[in-house]
DNA sequence: CCTAACCCCTGCTTGC
DNA sequence: TGCAAGCAGGGGTTAG
């Protein structure tokens, strides 16, 4: 489900419900989220946060980094992955839990943060700064909106790829955050179809590419995200960027860019994931 | 290091 | 109405 802008519009949420107060209590599922040797496995993962206090909410790529204090103890940190299905939600203590919840924070002030994520490709886990850095955090490559990413760098991590530039532009590796709507919008606005080899796409491209994607996300965090299905902020509000996209989930439309011109937007299945374009625009 | 294939889950939509 | 198949915005692992 989330991509970064949706990640972010959940950060910046949360941040905005100003949650001080210690955590009382902590709730954990019997249920394995993502499998893996970082991840928080069944029955675990949260206990140690309870005594602390909730301080700065932050993201990398499409992690919720959350830190927590104590009482002359170092800080923790909660991360957080929402995988395909996740969300965060706010709540007040005592509330019915929303069926496949599986973390539950329970806060001095009678508010209670649960993490739902009913396909459990989502996952999170407790622990110190060094700690999450071997992990997939530290693995993850340049922030899209950030001055690390531009179309050098781009074009320097494509030279040697020979996979399609879409499949590329979701490896996070090489760029973190963006998933498969943002990837394929930014190649529809490019004009590059999604199938060209990344290692095809000359320096000009990778420049036009790179400022497209960052100013992609930039629109949908200002519009709280893309709500195609289930994404909710932790208020239950939804995302408006969707009223924006331009070929995802569009098969069979006309394409907007050759109004008259009788396009049709495509469908084509690449690794098992749907990418959309237009046959006549894109090359 | 790179790539493709397959895996992990539930729930909604589509087609018969 | 019922049922099965297909599909979904995530990434991890493994074999080659």
């Amino acid at each position: 489900m989330p991509e970064l802008p949706e990640v972010e519009t959940v950060c910046r949420s949360l941040s905005q419900a100003k949650l001080r107060a210690p955590v009382q209590s902590v709730w954990r599922s019997a249920y394995n989220l993502r499998i893996g040797e970082y991840w928080a496995k069944r029955n675990e993962g949260g206990a140690k946060l309870k005594g602390r206090r909730p301080l700065k909410i932050s993201r990398r790529g499409k992690y919720i980094l959350w830190s927590f204090g104590g009482e002359s103890q170092a800080e923790l940190l909660l991360v957080l992955h929402l995988g395909m299905s996740g969300a965060l939600e706010l709540h007040r203590k005592g509330d019915k839990k929303a069926n496949h919840t599986h973390l539950a924070l329970t806060f001095a002030d009678g508010r209670r943060l649960d993490f739902v994520d009913p396909r459990r490709f989502g996952g999170f886990r407790v622990g110190s700064s060094a700690e999450h850095a071997l992990g997939p955090l530290g693995k993850l490559g340049p922030e899209p909106l950030s001055s690390d990413f531009d179309g050098e760098a781009l074009h320097r991590a494509l030279s040697k790829r020979k996979v399609a530039i879409r499949d590329a532009l979701l490896n996070q590796k090489i760029v973190a955050g963006v998933g498969n709507i943002y990837a394929v919008e930014a190649l529809y606005q490019c004009k590059i179809h999604p199938q060209r080899a990344a290692s095809s796409l000359t320096r000009a491209q990778c420049d036009a590419l790179a400022v497209r994607i960052a100013e992609i996300l930039k629109q949908a965090i200002e519009l709280g995200g893309t709500t195609l299905r289930d994404y909710r902020a932790p208020d239950g509000s939804r995302g408006r960027n969707q009223l924006q996209l331009g070929v995802y989930g569009r098969e069979g439309e006309c394409c907007g860019g050759c109004a008259g011109q009788d396009a049709k937007i495509e469908r084509v299945v690449l690794g098992g994931r749907s990418a959309f374009f237009c046959p006549r625009c894109q090359s």
